[in-house]
DNA sequence: CGGCAATTCAGGTGATCGCCTGATGGGCCG
DNA sequence: CGGCCCATCAGGCGATCACCTGAATTGCCG
């Protein structure tokens, strides 16, 4: 029986060298490329693929939020993560959030094409890559919701009255946890507190502003 | 007259994929593939391909190391630059060191293969995505040494006191280059500093410490 | 129900920052 | 040679930070 496969990276090269690499065999039908989240959340829902690999990131949506809304609709297709820049927590989360196999893109071409197939079949694959990240020090700092907002309000270049005053919560609250979010990364300036936090993933560069 | 290419990528996907593209046109054979910069620097002095297409993220050495190094060895091999996460400071930087392509993995695999047709054909040629990119408001913060230095002694955790230190100079000036850099940068905290110096490529979160 | 963590806030203190003016010397360029 | 930029440093001042103790509220979990 051929399995339907959808394929969702907004890398060009990538996509089409899985493809490529999946249509040489015979049990495997791509029948779908999207270059972006929000693309391949459609095209999984109305095709309903025996399996969809997903790169992390992509314009619209990224893989994880592909993965949890697609399944909603349609709940036997399986789903592979394919990432180049993979951090601890991304595969942490995208494992705890139930996906059924994760591959790098540094890893062979045979490796992925192997975790499809496992995936296929019904198994849960973590290739080899992926699972040494799994291993590693979790380096794992758990961050409540507040200190998260307090975060990327300093992010923002805000001090500690300007920030409380955009969270409308007290400067002194802002400071409390400012001082846990120094203490959870062994930091003791604001400004190295901001590069950790990019560092763990916590924060996007990029996307501040 | 087949043109013998070098690929440089420590993606297996890209190197994989641009190989089987490549491969199927008539006049070009794949000599090569490596996974890291000082590999390439070598192989490309051994073997002085027509045409080298380097990553920019590699491990051992960068794509600009590795075009330095190795036109001084083979000065007659023309060099790609196919990378997936560009900057345009990247960008920028290959073009003013006299690279003859630039191609990023976003396009499509007609237009790497278009580059590296017209590049082996002795032209010069920036992918259109690329170009976007150059097109930018450079947003080019022009950074002197020593402010770099302050940037990264801040970057690592210290104070203007103990930066004045670890640079063997007085903390005033410490604090000079900081205001100055805060002035170019436009913002009033060091925190923010450190992230807009990483938005503007002048810092890797990674490698501090 | 009782402990526990998260969130909120207060008061206080010394260190540090952010920013100002101003000065000195060196190097480069027209 | 006279600007001009860079790097160096000084004095000073108000704002802010970093860190402390302590405490009230809420909600969750066993």
């Amino acid at each position: 029986m051929t399995k339907r496969i959808l394929i969702a990276d907004d890398h060009a090269f990538v996509s089409w060298g899985v493809a490529k690499a999946l249509s040489a065999l015979e049990d495997i039908e791509v029948i779908k490329s999207v270059a972006n989240g929000i693309e391949a959340i459609i095209e999984i829902r109305k095709t309903k693929p025996d399996c969809a690999i997903l790169d992390y990131n992509m314009p619209g949506a990224n893989g994880l939020e592909v993965f949890l809304e697609s399944k909603r609709w349609s709940p036997d297709t399986r789903f592979v993560l394919l990432t180049g820049s993979a951090t601890t927590q991304t595969v942490n989360a995208l494992v705890d959030a139930g996906i059924h196999g994760v591959a790098l893109k540094d890893g062979t071409e045979t490796e992925i094409i192997e975790i499809v197939r496992q995936v296929c079949a019904g198994k849960t694959a973590i290739g080899p890559s992926a699972r040494l990240l799994m291993r590693l020090p979790a380096e794992t700092v758990a961050v409540t919701d507040r200190e998260l907002a307090v975060l990327q309000a300093i992010a923002r270049g805000h001090t500690n009255a300007s920030a409380a005053e955009s969270l409308g919560i007290s400067p002194k609250t802002v400071d409390s946890h400012r001082t846990s979010l120094m203490r959870k990364f062994d930091v003791s300036t604001s400004a190295s507190l901001l590069l950790a936090a990019v560092k763990a993933g916590l924060l996007d560069p990029a996307s501040i502003r």
